[in-house]
DNA sequence: TTAGGGTTAG
C-alpha cells in the first residue's frame, strides 16, 4: 500500500524504495501499485529505475498486463530504446497478452520521433501490420502519423491522412489534430494555408486552444513577421484564451533574436500582469539571457542572472548550455569548463548540447587534442558522440588541414550507424572538396554530396 | 498512446 500512496503524492523515489523494502519484507505488492509506480517513473524520464522495477516484478512472479507493457514500451520508446520496445511486444505476446491499438500508437510514435531517415516508412509498415491483425485505428494513431510526417517535413503526405481522417465515419478531428498539421504548414512557411485551417476549426466546432495560438504566433515569428505574431498575440483576449508562459517565451524569444530587447524585456515585465501567468519560470529568463549573450551584451545578461537570484529562480541545463555557448563562441573555452565542472557540483547533468559547444570552442581555437579529450569525457559522462559531435570535430580537423584525420573521424561515425545530415555534407564540400581532398569512403555518403 | 516555447555544428 505504501507503494501506491507515495506513488499517488509524486514521491517517486520513496515509492521506489518502498517497492524495495516490500520484496524483503516479504508484503504482498499487486499489479495495482506497480503500473501506476512504473507510469511515474516513465513521466519522470527515468528509464533506469523503470526497466529495474520491472525486472523486479518479473522476479517476484507479479504478473504484468496489458497496462504494464503499454507502460513500458512507452518508457522504452520515450529514452530511444526502439529494439527493446520491439522486444517487448514479443514479450507481451508469449505472456498471452495482444497488442492493442494503444501498444501500437505508442510504438508508431516512438518511430516518428526518432531522428532518423526513414523513420516514417517504419512507423508506416507498423500501421499496415495494426491493420493486418485487425486493430483498428483510432484519432490518436491519425494524430500521430501527422505530426510525424508533419515533423519529417512532409505535409502533402500529413495532409493525405488529415483528408482520409475527415472522410471517416467514425472518427473526427480533434484540436489535437489540427495543431499538428497547423504546425507543420508555419514550418514550411504557408502561413496563409495555416490562418485558413483555423477558420475551418471554427466551423467544424473545434475550438482552438492555446497550443493553436502559441504555434501560429511561432509560425509568423520563425518567417520574420513579428508584426502579424503580435497581431495573433493581440486577437487572444477576445477569443477568451489566456495566454501561458510559453506563448510569452516565444514572443519574447523573436524580439531577443531580432535584436529587440526592449520590447523583450517589456514583454517579460508585462508577464506580471497577467493572471496565472508565472512571469518567474526559468525559461524565460533563459531567452533573455540568450538575446543578451547573442548581442555579446554581458551587463545585460548578468543583471538577469543577478535577478534570478533574487527571487529564487535556479538555473537549469539550458541556462548553463547558453552560457557555456556563448563563452565557446568568444572564445573563452577554460571559463566555460569552469561553467561545466560547477554543473556537475550542483547536480545537473550535462547534455550533448554541452559538450558539442564545448568541443566546438576548442576546436574554434585549434586545440584539437582538447577537444578530442572533452569527447573522451563525454563518453564516460554516458553521453555518446552524435552527428553533431562528428561534424564540429571533422571541421575542426579540415580547419588545420589534417585531412586524412577527418576521413578518419567520418568513417568513424559511419561505422556507427551515424547518419550524416546536410551540415555533414557542407563540410565535406565547403572544406574537403575545396581542399581537393576526395573523401576516401564508401559510396553511400556521395549520394547527398 | 497524440499537439506548442527556451541551449549546439553551417
Amino acid at each position: 500500500m505504501l507503494v501506491l500512496a507515495y506513488t499517488k503524492n509524486s514521491k517517486v523515489s520513496l515509492a521506489v524504495e518502498a517497492f524495495d523494502r516490500a520484496g524483503n519484507y516479504r508484503f504482498g505488492l499487486s499489479i495495482l501499485s506497480c503500473n501506476p509506480l512504473l507510469s511515474a517513473l516513465v513521466k519522470k524520464k527515468d528509464i533506469g529505475n523503470t526497466e529495474n522495477v520491472y525486472k523486479e516484478m518479473i522476479r517476484r512472479r507479479i504478473e504484468p498486463n496489458l497496462i504494464t507493457f503499454n507502460t513500458m514500451i512507452n518508457g522504452l520508446c520515450k529514452a530511444g530504446k526502439l529494439n527493446k520496445a520491439g522486444d517487448l511486444v514479443e514479450d507481451m505476446k508469449a505472456w498471452g497478452i495482444s497488442p492493442s491499438v494503444i501498444t501500437y500508437n505508442t510504438l508508431i510514435d516512438g518511430y516518428c520521433k526518432m531522428g532518423k531517415a526513414g523513420k516514417m516508412y517504419k512507423a508506416d509498415a507498423l500501421l499496415k501490420e495494426m491493420i493486418s491483425k485487425n486493430i483498428v485505428a483510432n484519432e490518436v494513431t491519425f494524430n500521430i502519423l501527422i505530426d510525424g510526417y508533419c515533423k519529417d517535413e512532409n505535409v502533402v503526405a500529413a495532409t493525405k491522412l488529415f483528408e482520409e481522417l475527415k472522410n471517416r465515419q467514425d472518427l473526427v478531428p480533434s484540436v489535437i489534430t489540427y495543431n499538428s498539421i497547423i504546425n507543420g504548414l508555419c514550418h514550411q512557411g504557408e502561413l496563409d494555408k495555416a490562418l485558413s485551417l483555423q477558420k475551418e476549426m471554427l466551423a467544424s466546432n473545434v475550438k482552438p486552444n492555446v497550443v493553436t495560438y502559441n504555434v501560429l504566433i511561432d509560425g509568423f515569428c520563425k518567417n520574420g513577421m513579428l508584426k502579424e505574431a503580435h497581431e495573433v498575440f493581440d486577437s487572444m483576449a477576445g477569443q477568451g484564451i489566456t495566454p501561458t508562459y510559453i506563448t510569452y517565451n516565444t514572443l519574447i524569444n523573436a524580439y531577443c533574436k531580432d535584436g529587440e530587447m526592449q520590447e523583450a524585456i517589456h514583454l517579460h515585465d508585462s508577464m506580471s500582469l497577467v493572471r496565472d501567468v508565472r512571469p518567474d519560470d526559468v525559461s524565460t529568463y533563459n531567452c533573455l539571457i540568450s538575446g543578451f549573450c547573442r548581442e555579446g551584451n554581458k551587463e545585460g545578461a548578468s543583471e538577469i542572472l543577478d535577478e534570478m537570484k533574487e527571487k529564487g529562480v535556479r538555473a537549469d541545463l539550458i541556462t548553463y548550455n547558453i552560457l557555456i555557448g556563448a563563452l565557446c563562441r568568444e572564445g573563452e573555452s577554460r571559463k566555460a569548463v569552469k561553467l561545466l565542472n560547477e554543473m556537475l557540483e550542483i547536480g545537473l547533468h550535462p547534455s550533448h548540447v554541452t559538450y558539442n559547444m564545448l568541443i566546438d570552442g576548442y576546436c574554434r581555437e585549434g586545440k584539437l587534442a582538447t577537444a578530442l579529450n572533452m569527447r573522451t569525457r563525454m563518453e564516460k559522462d554516458g553521453r555518446k558522440a552524435n552527428v553533431v559531435t562528428y561534424n564540429v570535430l571533422i571541421k575542426g580537423q579540415c580547419q588545420k588541414g589534417k585531412m586524412q584525420e577527418a576521413n578518419g573521424l567520418l568513417n568513424e561515425m559511419l561505422e556507427k550507424g551515424l547518419v550524416p545530415n546536410r551540415i555533414t555534407y557542407d563540410i565535406i564540400r565547403d572544406e574537403m572538396m575545396e581542399k581537393g581532398f576526395v573523401p576516401d569512403i564508401d559510396g553511400h555518403l556521395y549520394g547527398g554530396v
